[in-house]
DNA sequence: ATAACGTACAACCAAATGGTTGCACAACGA
DNA sequence: TCGTTGTGCAACCATTTGGTTGTACGTTAT
């Protein structure tokens, strides 16, 4: 899914998609590259799920999947969690070790017998 | 930068140097693939800023730098920002059109004139 | 001093990727 | 009917990618 979103023209096509709902020659038109290269960008994001297409007469609508986007930026999301459940564990680091810098019997029981 | 978290290797590794700062080799021991391998992936998040080096003797200490990870997760957030102001303007035109179906004199005065 | 370790980099290779052209085929319009 | 349009797919090609081994070099330990 991170490779479909690797390209900049991929990228752009689920932006347009997004935006909306277009044929996939409408999609080339707006590109220098052949119209087999834009097809097999949306083929990509369409196996990536980032895309859907629908039949309408000849022409293969193109709209953007916005489950699949939250889908990675929730993965993304997760990774800053993990960054600051990180952090959160350094500042217990900090919080607890002056205790036996201060006091070597490191005895926790100051809290519970008070 | 989608490019470089595109592989599971990566995303990986990211994954483990957000929970802790390590060195190349322990990173490399983990995977299957040689040293070599694990080091040029280690540059390519490198060349992202995904991931930030520290030199401490001969070692390097590798750390996810969390501050990329929130632009990436920030540009598909966009993404869900622009979907969810297409539907809006979609919701504007459904808000306005009803009005010239039911009444051809479409003059929203009956509101006003109340 | 010398061996072992950690890293970087170059050369090489197979597979994947992003592009091309050409062809087949269904749907539309004259 | 027949030409045109929209699509999909296969074959092909150049480049990139993900992996390998080998080499070089600075750091650490014996």
């Amino acid at each position: 899914m991170f490779h479909a979103l690797a390209t900049s023209t991929r990228r752009d096509i689920l932006r347009r998609t997004i935006e909306r709902e277009q044929s996939v020659s409408t999609l080339a038109s707006e590109y220098e590259m052949s119209f087999a290269a834009v097809q097999k960008h949306v083929a990509v994001l369409e196996a990536a799920n980032l895309i859907v297409k629908r039949a309408e007469g000849r022409e293969r609508l193109v709209r953007a999947n916005p489950e699949m986007i939250a889908r990675a930026r929730a993965l993304l999301a997760r990774y800053e969690e993990l960054w600051r459940s990180r952090i959160a564990r350094l500042d217990d680091l900090l919080a607890e070790k002056p205790a036996s810098i201060t006091d070597t019997t490191d005895v926790p029981r100051t809290e519970e017998g008070d």
